[in-house]
DNA sequence: TTGAAAGCGCTAACAC
DNA sequence: GTGTTAGCGCTTTCAA
C-alpha cells in the first residue's frame, strides 16, 4: 500500500534507455560506467524522483539504515510510558537524535522475544540494548542471530563482553554517600530495584564496599522497578521500624518519591530527621516537597558513546569499550541540612 | 550482515518435508491446507527458531508493521535533541509506546525531504507528522506517495484535511488569559514563534480574538524557535521599551525562561509587576525562579487518537479526525499574585 | 562500457 | 490438499 505508486528501477531504465543494472551502478557508484551514462541516468532518476525501495535494496544487501533499541528496564516495567518517569523516554529521544546525524534511524522495539515478534526487528543492522539482564533472553537472541549489538549498562553476566558504556554509576554512588556523611549521615540504608541488571547488582556492591570502609552496617533493602512509588512508601515503614537510619538512597525516583512519603506519614522529617536522595532523576524527585537530590541524566555523552561502538560493530572493527561518562549529582532539599526551596 | 545466519523458509519447508508454499501458509494462516501439515509446519519452525524476514514479506505484501515519526518542529530547530525541552522525547516515547501495544514499530525519522532520504523512510507502512507547516514538504512527499499520514496539530494549509489530532490549545490559552484577567492584568503581551505551523497561526488568531473581546489592543512579539531563551530575552527587552504590560504569554518554555530573565534583568518583578506564562512545558518552566506556569503535556491521549487515526488511514476507513483532547494549564508562581515556592 | 540473468526470502496464483 | 512457479525491486556476477 504504502509503496503502490512507486517509481521502480526498471521504470527509470527504460526511460533513459539503459537497464536496470546500469541504472543501480549510476546510482550507487559502483561498476564500470561512462561518465555520461551515469550523469544522463542520475538526472533521469532525480528528474522521476526516484528512490530506491530499502526493502528490496536490504534483501540483497542485508542493511538498512536503521537500528534498533529496545530498553529492557520498560519491558520489565510491562509498561512503555510510565507517568513521571522520563529518564527513558529521554534515552529514547537522545539516541534517536544522534542517530539522525549520522543518517541512521532508530526504531523502538519491546522484548524481541515475545511473540508476536515485532516484524522488522530481525532485519535491523544493529542494536543498542538498555540495562541487559543476567542472562538476558534478548541478548541470547541477538546473539544467536548474528545482529550486532552494544548495551547500556554492562551485561553483568558476561564480564568478557566490552561493547557497553554508561554513566560512572559507582562514581555516582560514592559521591552521594560522601554527601550524606560530609552532612553527619553515620548511617546509611540503601533502596535498590530487584531487575537483575548491572544497575541494581554494581550499586549494592557498591554500596556494601562503602560501608565497609566507612565502618557502616549496610542495610540494603528491596522493592521491584514496577511497584513505584508505593513500593517505595511500603518500603519506608519497614526502615522505620528497623530504626531510623541517617540518610536513604533510593535507585529510582518513584522509589524515592514513596519513601519520602511513608518517612513523613511517620512522622520522620526530611531532610531533618534524615536525609534523602535518588539515584535516578525523575519527574518525582524534582516536584516531591521537600525536592529531591537526584543523578541527573545527560544522556547526549552516552549516547555518542553508544552509537560509536554500535557502528563500530556493524563495521566489524574491533570493540573500543567500554566507555564510562560522568554521572551528575543534583543536590537539592531532601538532603540539605538547612532546608531550602527547590 | 545482521540476517546472516537466518534461517529461510525454504530451510524450513525441507525439513518438514513440504513446499515453501506450504510453510508460508501454514505460518501466515493462509490458503488450505490440512489441520495436520499446519501443525507440522509450525512444529518444525518453532523448533527451528524461524522468523520470516520482514524484508522479504514487506517486498510482498507492501507492510511491514512500522510507522515513521517525523517531527517538524525538532526538523525547523536543526536540533533533534535541544537541551531541557522535553515536549519531544515525550511525544516520541508515548508514540513509540503506545504503538508497541498495537503491534507496531516506530521508527524516528528525520525531515524526509533532505537527502539522504533516511533508507526505510518511503517504505514504512505510514507517518504521523507533528506541527506541519504551511505547505510542508514533508506531507507534500507522503501525499505524492500516496503513504497514509495522520498529524499532530491541523495542517494550517489544508483546512480539509481532517486526519489530525491534539490538544485543545485554544482552550488552554483561553484560559491563561483568564487566569491572567483574573490575577488584574489588563494589558497582555503575546510571544509567539515563527515556524509557520498551526501551533503559531492558531493561537495568535485565539489572542487577537480574545484581545477584542477583552478591549484590549494586541501586542504581538516574534521569536524563532531555534532562538530559544536568547530569543525570548531580546525580546524582553522590546517588550519593556514599547511599555511594560500586566502579563507576558510565550509560546515555549524557553521563550519564557528567556522573556523572565531579561525581564528581571530591566528591574520588572515577575510575578510582582508583571505575569508570566507559557503555553508548553518544558525544564525551563519547572526550574525558573519563580517557576514559570505553563501547559503540561500530557501526550498520551491525543498519541492515542493519532494512532487511531493513522490505523484507520491504513486500513482504508473513513477518518474519524479531527480529535481535540484537553490541555491542562498548570499555574506556578510566575502568575500567582501572591509569590509561592515552585 | 553495457546488458542479461540469477537470485535475496517471501507470498499468491495456478496447477496438480 | 499440496506443490510449482512467477514475481516483489534490487544488486551483482558474468558475457557480450
Amino acid at each position: 500500500m504504502a509503496r503502490s505508486k512507486g517509481v521502480t528501477i526498471r521504470d527509470v531504465a527504460q526511460r533513459a534507455g539503459v537497464s536496470v543494472a546500469a541504472v543501480s551502478m549510476a546510482l550507487n557508484g559502483t561498476g564500470t560506467l561512462s561518465a555520461a551514462t551515469r550523469l544522463r541516468v542520475r538526472a533521469v532518476a532525480e528528474e522521476m524522483d526516484y528512490e530506491a525501495d530499502a526493502l528490496a535494496r536490504g534483501l540483497r544487501r542485508s542493511s538498512v539504515g536503521a537500528i534498533g533499541l529496545v530498553m529492557r528496564s520498560l519491558d520489565a516495567l510491562g509498561e512503555y510510558a510510565p507517568r513521571g518517569v522520563d529518564v527513558f523516554t529521554r534515552y529514547i529521544g537522545a539516541v534517536s537524535a544522534q542517530a539522525m546525524d549520522r543518517g541512521l534511524s532508530v526504531m523502538l522495539v519491546p522484548d524481541l522475544t515475545k511473540r508476536p515478534t515485532p516484524p522488522m526487528a530481525l532485519s535491523l543492522d544493529g542494536y543498542i540494548v538498555t540495562m541487559p539482564h543476567m542472562d538476558d533472553p534478548v541478548v541470547a537472541l541477538l546473539e544467536r542471530r548474528g545482529i550486532p549489538y552494544v548495551t547500556l549498562g554492562r551485561d553483568p553476566g558476561r564480564p568478557d563482553f566490552t561493547d557497553w558504556a554508561t554513566e560512572d554509576d559507582g562514581a555516582s554512588f560514592r559521591r552521594i554517600y560522601e554527601h550524606f556523611a560530609a552532612a553527619g549521615a553515620r548511617s546509611v540504608a540503601l533502596l535498590r530495584g530487584t531487575d537483575p541488571n548491572a544497575w541494581n547488582i554494581d550499586s549494592e556492591a557498591t554500596y556494601r564496599d562503602w560501608c565497609g570502609r566507612a565502618g557502616i552496617t549496610p542495610r540494603v533493602y528491596r522493592s521491584a522497578e514496577r511497584a513505584g512509588e508505593e513500593g517505595g512508601e511500603r518500603v519506608a515503614h519497614t526502615i522505620v521500624d528497623d530504626g531510623v537510619p541517617d540518610a536513604v538512597l533510593c535507585h529510582t525516583g518513584r522509589q524515592a518519591a514513596g519513601v519520602l512519603a511513608g518517612l513523613t506519614s511517620r512522622g520522620v522529617a526530611v531532610p531533618d530527621r534524615t536525609l534523602l536522595a535518588a539515584a535516578s532523576d525523575s519527574e518525582h524527585t524534582r516536584h516531591s516537597r521537600p525536592a529531591i537530590s537526584a543523578v541527573e541524566l545527560h544522556a547526549d555523552e552516552t549516547t555518542l558513546a553508544l552509537l560509536d561502538l554500535l557502528q563500530a560493530r556493524i563495521a566489524g572493527e574491533p570493540s573500543a569499550g567500554p566507555v564510562l561518562t560522568t554521572g551528575r549529582f543534583r543536590v537539592r532539599a531532601s538532603s540539605r541540612r538547612a532546608p531550602a526551596q527547590s
